[in-house]
DNA sequence: GCGTGTGAAATGCTTCACAGCG
DNA sequence: CGCTGTGAAGCATTTCACACGC
């Protein structure tokens, strides 16, 4: 089954806005109903849900609660994928936060930092183990998903060590391309990037306002 | 001048690598050059730059400094963008250390969040003010692009208060989609969303490693 | 009638491939 | 000859529009 990344990233959507219809009482929703609730349009919903094999058959809208329970197969076969965060700097700490408030999809069960300042210590319900204890955790624990939040100048090394013991998944968080053998996975979420897009981006919308 | 979102990010890329190339003493690069740095293709570069409006006109590869000053013109006409951090909890705590390291293209200029604890306190070279001093802040210093780090409850009515007095561009870390009128941008951060597709792309990779 | 499911058209982005220039 | 600049082809994604079922 291959699917878009957008369409992916929209799913993930669907799931938070189809959890607070179902908080509001509601059992079902309506395609242009989701859509406005992403800030999409219907005949794209029903595309997506198409691909995700989640059809409901009937003008009655699609049942909240099955389409969740499809969404959780296909994005984390029912149980949260386990993970680690590694680089307990501000950003590290964000995360570990975030992803302590945030649903059962995503559970962080280990953190690594070399400070020995810091190892030993729980944040936000979460052990911070010392880097050289990282390959032992990850086997053992059967981790294949982590976030790296160490300097730039850490993370090439860093991701070479994690591929070694199996990590499949990477979320990097270090300015820098990481270079992965294939099969591996990496998303590259760089806060310069997104900020200098929103920056050229805004300033076009004002300078095209003219018209 | 319109240009792709995935362009513009890939220019991103782009200068951070050009500056790279520079610092270890080259002058010029070629398209396949830039191509291996970003992981991309040699024709994908040549096009980028076209859409850019940068053209060398010969076969001696890019002049650097050439290319940099061009793409400061696009991306932040030449002097960084004044932005301004609000809510600052972990993640702007982070937001705020992570752009104070960076370079010059983003200046984050003022800090807000409505805990008198953090009140008047400098973090990271920047001062914190009280929510209720944002309107004259903004104002005053003509800050153009914010980036919301509050809780998700928050963050609508916060977004409307910033649209309120002129700004334009919206980093939006919490996970809620804003309605903005048009005009304004706002590029939504989902870091649950990221690790999802992380997960999901992992998994299936690995899946597919049978072929 | 109303909303879904889905071919087919439209749009947007990337890659190809080659002319042109130093 | 090697590399750029760019039309044109090739893909991917989104939107349209309409048949179908309740």
């Amino acid at each position: 089954m291959t699917m878009p990344a957008n369409t992916i990233e929209r799913i993930c959507q669907y799931r938070r806005l189809l959890r607070e219809a179902e908080k509001q009482g509601r059992h079902s929703v309506y395609s242009y109903d989701l859509a406005e609730r992403s800030g999409g349009t219907a005949a794209q919903v029903r595309r997506d849900l198409m691909l995700l094999g989640c059809t409901c058959g009937c003008k009655a809208g699609y049942p909240i609660e099955r389409l969740l329970l499809r969404i959780a197969e296909v994005l984390d076969k029912h149980t949260g994928e386990a993970m680690a965060v590694i680089g307990i700097g501000n950003l590290g700490r964000a995360l570990l936060s975030h992803f302590s408030m945030t649903g059962p999809n995503i559970r962080v069960v280990a953190a690594f930092d070399c400070d020995p300042a810091k190892v030993g210590r729980v944040l936000h319900g979460c052990r911070c183990y010392g880097v050289e204890e990282m390959e032992r955790i990850l086997r053992e624990q059967a981790i294949k998903v982590v976030m790296i939040a160490v300097p730039a100048s850490e993370a090439q090394q860093l991701a070479d060590r994690l591929v070694e013991c199996g990590v499949r998944g990477i979320a990097n968080f270090a300015p820098v391309l990481l270079r992965v053998p294939p099969g591996v996975y990496v998303e590259h979420i760089d806060m310069t990037v997104a900020l200098e897009k929103v920056s050229f981006f805004s300033r076009l919308a004002n300078s095209e306002e003219k018209a």
